[in-house]
DNA sequence: GGCAAAAGTAATGTAGACAATATGTATTAC
DNA sequence: GTAATACATATTGTCTACATTACTTTTGCC
């Protein structure tokens, strides 16, 4: 095999992951192994190996006997996420602020640039898959081999939700994605000055917004609060 | 094939990530694909699954060309470790009690009965195993597909790290080690309870007593600042 | 006419053989 | 004597073919 044969395993795992994230496989569908492996060039074995590779980041779930499929998204994926979310990015993203190196910075600043123009062009997989970008080079800049699983499934579904209810046409919604970008630059300005406090409540601040613009879609009117108490708040019935 | 072909695969996995907790294979230890694929009756491309599998899990790594070694442990770990496991461990301790059902809590119960046992055995990887599977049962009882991830890494080096340091032959240690056992008993009473702040303290005391044991020997009597400070660069100017 | 059971079909799971890459060693040249 | 290159060996990566399991459809019986 040419040079090319060991990446083209790679270019598999790299479109399945981005045709999940960006919705064009949808949750929940079922994976055929020789239909894929068609696609791509290669056999089954090495498209097992690599459905096995994405089954253990959260990509896909495997069943004995009865093949992959895209990771469901349930009643309560939504709930779980917002439980876990903030303290995830808060965490890993006052992390970034300690240990980013200059090249992980550069990087970070080009990806930035690459989120800009996705937003430009109006391509929501662009921007879906830029923004998803943009938050796991944070999440590298971690350095915690502990937190990154947490982050990079926390990332599959949240880009998985912003691709589904972030509708492009509904132009109320750019001042938003604007704010959204604005604080990424924000994000590149705390991390490069080691401010770890700044860039944690920007974390927040970050998950705030998103989660609004979220709960705008799940609760159109009333349903004011239920999603979910963050681990650490306050108990709702009164005890010390 | 019988139908225990199937499950000789999973026999495989599963003997591999006992083996890896206890340290029986070694961190960084390079892994064969030909004699692990004759050890367990199985073929090379079952067995690559499974190393691709636990490649995700975050047990072993995997290097393009250059075969499967297990996860190592390097310098920055048990400071990186010493960071998320607190956090993590409140997070899913305090979901658990809220989410836990009765069948959940029998089988936590059975846990610990079987974690008593292999106290009371003297054997160090039984002990760790079902140590790791008390907090294992924990974390499914939170329920929640994003934290459990990074859960899930911090309980393999945890049960890793432990069966560096813990000697069952050091005496003066067992006191410690019946401590631990008293608080999951303590774990099952409150989770039972669905005493979510009472359990989330408890795991952050849990955590504190497997710290200080841990400390006790990576920093045997003055050395206080050595986990912090990266081994690979000993302080130049002659520090405080 | 409906339900259940059996056979057929299509998928997943596995094995053995082949190709390509990396490593270690030996030889040769400087 | 040392270093670099080439070759040999061992290990990883891949493919085709086969076994097994699950699902579907059809047929027979109630």
């Amino acid at each position: 095999m040419e040079t090319e044969a060991r990446s083209r395993k790679s270019v598999c795992a790299d479109d399945l992951r981005k045709r999940i994230l960006t919705q064009d496989l949808e949750p929940g569908a079922y994976l055929d192994e020789v239909e894929l492996a068609e696609i791509y060039g290669i056999s089954r074995p090495p498209l097992r190996e690599i459905l096995r590779q994405l089954a253990g980041e959260g990509y896909v779930a495997l069943q004995e006997n009865r093949g992959a499929q895209v990771a469901p998204m349930t009643h309560k994926t939504l709930r779980n996420f917002f439980v876990a979310a903030p303290m995830i990015y808060a965490a890993t993203t006052r992390l970034a602020a300690e240990h980013a190196t200059p090249t992980q910075i550069a990087r970070l600043k080009q990806s930035q640039q690459d989120f800009r123009g996705a937003i430009a062009s109006g391509d929501a997989a662009a921007r879906a898959l830029e923004n998803e970008r943009f938050h796991t080079i944070i999440g590298e800049m971690a350095d915690n081999e502990f937190l990154m699983p947490s982050l990079r499934r926390l990332l599959i579904d949240h880009t998985r939700i912003a691709m589904t209810f972030y509708n492009p046409r509904k132009v109320e919604l750019a001042p938003q994605r604007e704010a959204a970008a604005d604080q990424h630059d924000e994000f590149i300005l705390l991390i490069e000055a080691g401010d770890a406090d700044g860039a944690a409540a920007l974390a927040v601040a970050h998950w705030e917004l998103s989660r609004a613009q979220i709960e705008s879609f799940v609760t159109p009117v009333s349903m004011s609060y239920p999603l979910g108490t963050a681990p650490g708040a306050p108990n709702p019935k009164g005890n010390a």
